[in-house]
DNA sequence: ACGTTCATGGTACGGTCGTATCACAAAACT
DNA sequence: AGTTTTGTGATACGACCGTACCATGAACGT
């Protein structure tokens, strides 16, 4: 019953399966026939929509980056009141922590990539950032602007002290990730980092 | 000509290239065909010497473990003078970074069995690091002589800040491997933290 | 009304993978 | 010397994998 179908929609719903079962048994065990059983419709449609498994892949890499990136936004414009540099560093951080499923499966499915973009043509030099240090920037800028509001010292240099909170948070996560460290702990370290960065002499 | 042959050593020459076709083509994609050809075997030697992949697979994982861990301890033994607490801490999180070629290809072939282990049942729950957090024990020890020297504030809490400092040489190292970040802006990066943790007003 | 396009199913093909099997020569043991 | 063990090669097997091909019915254009 070919009824009229929205593309785009349908690409969707086999990303989806495959962003699923790529959490699920690796990505690197990730075939074809897995994803169609996944989505529920015969291996011939996921051909179909995508023609090849290399385009299937690079499209669950792209939609896997944009949702992260409006995940991060949508956590950034939740921060309670008039948010302070303070208050939205940690947000930031935060939202780089795998703490809820939703989350586990993007720094699982994410890491898969990177490892694999490491050694396949295909995926080498993919966006795999929106913009990169897009976050770096953000971080520094607004740890200048707590310089300026002098609840951050002034001998703090912003971009190292931005570039070093990311890569502990980005540390913290692979660490919760891998089952090594717990949320909880992960967010102490963070929260104990910002309280020295932070000295929050003024308002 | 099958003269007598020293076991440990074939299986030693195997791993070996085992973990250098890892590095080059991605651990997801090593056969035990690649790794015989690497290794200049024939495949059966592969299977006469391990029975199975799997078998394989772990013993590479526990040879690169090893491996890391002596080498550290190297990197440690050959700070110069009489170290320090900062001396020796920053050796240990420079030992962190995927800096040389060597150390690189432990990152990559390393990382990619972490991923690995996320959904292999025969890889999950296996000895990733010899005893885990004693980097981060060794770290916290370290941060509490430097505060019984008075070169570490007393506010510091060692075991937080071990952690995150640990945290961050790991991410620093993630983002070196993946092209992200070169070396120097992240030993800068691991320089700059220790220059505020060790604010060194004793001696 | 009819031919074309669209959506879908089924299935076959060539390749590779891990593993198992058969064969056989050199060495070691008795 | 004869037999058993040990190291090595070649090759076969069954399972998958990604892709290609063929068929077909519903919907649409004219």
């Amino acid at each position: 019953m070919p009824r009229r179908v929205d593309h785009e929609e349908r690409r969707t719903e086999i990303t989806e399966a495959l962003l699923r079962v790529a959490h699920r048994r690796g990505l690197h065990a990730v075939g074809m026939r897995d994803v169609a059983a996944e989505a529920g419709v015969s291996l011939r449609l996921v051909q179909y929509y995508f023609d090849s498994k290399e385009k299937l892949l690079l499209h669950g890499l792209r939609t896997l980056v944009e949702r992260f990136s409006a995940r991060t936004a949508a956590r950034l414009a939740a921060v309670p009141g008039s948010p302070g540099p303070r208050e939205t560093v940690e947000a930031l951080l935060m939202a780089a922590l795998p703490a809820d499923e939703e989350s586990r499966v993007f720094h699982h499915v994410y890491t898969s990539y990177a490892v694999l973009a490491m050694s396949d043509e295909a995926l080498a030099g993919q966006p795999f950032t929106g913009d990169p240090d897009a976050a770096e920037e953000a971080v520094a800028g607004l740890l200048a602007r707590g310089q300026a509001d002098g609840t951050v010292p002034a001998e703090v240099d912003a971009r190292l002290e931005a570039v070093s909170l990311l890569a502990m948070s980005a540390g913290l996560g692979t660490g919760v990730l891998v089952g090594q460290r717990d949320v909880p702990s992960a967010v102490a370290a963070i929260r104990y980092r910002l309280d020295r960065v932070f000295t929050g002499r003024a308002g």
